[in-house]
DNA sequence: TCTGGGGTCCTAGGACCC
DNA sequence: TCTGGGGTCCTAGGACCC
């Protein structure tokens, strides 16, 4: 525990809600709820009027259309909130070399470390300066948490919302936290909680008052003694940046359980490419390939296995996990399937003659796996995405508000413009097509909306200001 | 029309080795 | 020849976080 609050916690508010609100000036002040927009889907994020119906993360859209129907559900667009999130990392790291994401959103900055005076007042001064850049530079707004450890300057964050700052001064710690629900410890979810509350104890006082002995029997040692660390303000954890991935997985739910088995082989062998281009986009290879069923009645089971060393190859990683589904039963209906590895190492050191085999593979070829035997003549239909960009030949850019019935609805507005209007148009209508997100902030001086697209797809420019 | 996707860390049992 | 004890690796599952 530091004797200045020299620990800035900070956390954007709603942050992909607040993206979409600042990118689509129709949506300021009206709720918004980004998350899965099918019927499996779930809430990622809701704005803070869609909140006021009781919209939170983690619901299913569908129950969350129940409660807001008039809200506007947007699929999320992470490209953009990864450039956006670039950009505020960037303003942190002026603070100091110490930073630690923990998310798009969220991250831990050390101000000692970045040679700011350790004084409340000069933290204070920061924390509000960082404010004012984040909304300079992006139009959003983040909340500021400012302690002298990891854990109250999160607590902090968390009141200050939304677009706040709080400062908890060094010494003021235990009687700002004891009156707490023990949900407020990072750490502490559903079951602990529920651990807890038959043992009698709600609060975070309370838990301290336990003692470690009676957390460690409750919880087993290291959440007991970790929880009762923190319970009495004991927070020595440092900031760290840099920490390298210990795991690269990727993971698909099915829109209807799949039940056909050499479909489920087809999913899991293109979910084992993905999984490795994502690996190889990484720099990285790994010893352990793990695969991931979730089934009809939710039940989950993983099944690993260890190669003998590290792998980039993508027909190895594919046949570990169909091997690996071999011992699993799917006649029921299959929900899920992942496909994993871990065991992670910065370079592939196989046996000379995996080696040779996966630099004879170079790229993976996009498509490794055979083509989807029926409905493979029928060309994939467009798909309209609720809140994903478009462009018109004739009315410029815009985005997709709805489709459905073979019509597609678009509203044209961009980011600096007022509130634009909606046309409706045939879903194959040829003037219409797939756009890059927009900057939320208008380029200076005629430059170029946007980056260039990393899938090399001509970026829209000549946009004339309107 | 319940329950995403990407991670981290911990526990516990068995294999295996010394 | 009636049963050790510690350490490490592997596997599976679960809690938790955003």
């Amino acid at each position: 525990m530091r004797g200045a609050p020299t620990i800035l916690h900070l956390d954007m508010d709603a942050f992909y809600a607040s993206v979409e609100q600042a990118a689509k000036p129709s949506l300021r002040g009206k709720p918004v709820v980004v998350g899965g927009i099918g019927p499996r889907g779930v809430v990622a994020t809701a704005s803070y009027e869609a909140r006021v119906f009781g919209v939170h993360s983690a619901m299913s859209t569908a129950q969350a259309r129940r409660l807001c129907p008039n809200a506007a559900y947007l699929t999320p667009r992470f490209s953009l909130y990864q450039q956006i999130s670039a950009t505020v990392m960037e303003l942190l790291r002026e603070l100091s070399p110490l930073v630690e994401p923990l998310s798009l959103d969220e991250a831990f900055v050390d101000l000692e470390a970045g040679g700011i005076e350790p004084t409340s007042a000069a933290a204070r001064a920061v924390g509000e300066r960082l404010r004012r850049d984040i909304r300079a530079a992006t139009g959003l707004s983040g909340s500021v948490g400012l302690a002298g450890a990891k854990m109250f300057a999160k607590i902090a964050s968390e009141q200050a919302k939304p677009d706040g700052l709080v400062m908890v001064e060094p010494g003021t710690e235990l009687e700002l936290l004891g009156p707490m629900p023990v949900r407020t410890i990072p750490g502490v979810g559903p079951a602990t909680a529920e651990v807890l509350r038959k043992a009698g104890i709600h609060t975070v006082g309370e838990t301290a008052e336990a003692g470690e002995a009676e957390l460690v029997r409750l919880l087993g040692k290291a959440h007991g003694a970790g929880l009762y660390a923190l319970a009495t303000g004991h927070d020595d954890r440092p900031v760290v940046a840099e920490r390298d991935a210990k795991s690269i997985s990727v993971e698909d739910t099915f829109e209807e359980d799949l039940t056909d088995r050499t479909r489920v082989q087809l999913e899991l062998a293109r979910l084992a490419d993905r999984c490795v281009r994502r690996l190889r986009a990484a720099g990285r290879s790994g010893r352990t390939v793990v695969i991931k069923v979730r089934r009809y009645d939710f039940s989950t089971l993983t099944r690993s296995e260890t190669l003998r060393g590290p792998t980039d190859d993508p027909a190895v990683v594919r046949e570990a996990a169909i091997r690996l589904l071999d011992a699993v039963d799917t006649t029921a209906g299959v929900r899920l399937l992942g496909v994993g590895v871990s065991g992670l190492a910065d370079y592939t050191q196989e046996d000379l003659f995996a080696q040779a085999a996966s630099e004879a593979e170079a790229a993976i070829p996009e498509p490794t796996e055979p083509e989807v035997p029926e409905g493979a003549a029928v060309p994939r239909p467009r798909r309209w995405l609720p809140g994903l960009d478009v462009r018109h030949q004739v009315h410029g850019a815009g985005w997709i508000q709805g489709s459905g019935v073979g019509r597609v609805t678009v509203r044209f507005e961009e980011p600096w413009s007022e509130p634009g209007r909606v046309r409706t148009f045939a879903v194959d209508d040829p003037a219409l097509e797939p756009a890059d997100p927009l900057p939320l902030i208008r380029p200076a001086g005629g430059q170029p909306a946007g980056d260039p697209s990393p899938d090399g797809r001509e970026v829209s420019t000549g946009r004339s200001s309107r």
